[in-house]
DNA sequence: CGCATTTGACCAGCGC
DNA sequence: GCGCTGGTCAAATGCG
């Protein structure tokens, strides 16, 4: 199959978008405590453009850890001109669709999606110069779990105090060892 | 008043 | 070729 990496880009030079913090994360993981009240997680990463499918569909066989997979499907077939960014999607449980990561996003679009009750929202970063992407999406199958999706990194350092990131870090639980059983999961 | 969000329209890719 | 779906744009609106 096509090579998913589990957890986060591990890029050498960018040293202030994602990764930074997020193995900032692994070292503090702790468990849930408060409203919040993430108790799964999942990162991986997606290598190419197009097309997520079915995210839903799969997305229920470990309800009880919270822990999820879900199949990606790109390819360009032909055209292969587009510029895919690597996209980094994330499953979190939460109440909250805003995990806030200490950037500051603005809201471009919102779509309803099929075969899933709730709309996907779609951000960008708003500092100057940085078009990095997010799609935020919870799953109507199981409405506790909100999929946010990355796409291209950060070029700029974190814009604001990151404690309530830490906050919510603090309520997380990093699924490090997740054994992937990437397949076509599709349908 | 400036900035963020909302929301419908528009567009491109893909499957049938 | 057509219709469906996902992704983006941009005008209108809301809020601090």
């Amino acid at each position: 199959m096509d090579n998913y990496s589990i957890l986060f880009p591990s890029q050498p030079s960018s040293s202030s978008y994602l990764s930074p913090h997020l193995s900032h994360m692994q070292s503090n993981m702790v468990t849930s405590q408060a409203d919040t009240s993430l108790n799964g997680y999942l990162g991986m990463r997606e290598e190419g453009y197009k097309k997520v499918s079915a995210i839903t569909q799969q997305s229920h066989q470990n309800p009880s850890n919270g822990t999820q997979q879900f199949d990606v499907k790109n390819e360009k077939k032909k055209g292969l001109k587009k510029e895919r960014k690597p996209r980094y999607a994330f499953q979190t449980r939460s109440q909250v669709d805003i995990l806030d990561d200490g950037y500051r996003w603005r809201k471009y679009g919102q779509k309803a999606v099929k075969n899933n009750k709730f709309p996907r929202s779609y951000y960008r970063c708003t500092h100057q110069g940085c078009n990095v992407k997010k799609q935020v999406q919870r799953l109507s199958k199981d409405e506790g779990v909100v999929v946010t999706t990355y796409e291209g990194m950060h070029t700029h350092p974190i814009e604001k105090s990151n404690d309530n990131f830490e906050h919510i870090l603090n309520q997380m639980q990093i699924y490090s060892g997740f054994a992937p059983s990437f397949g076509s999961v599709t349908h």
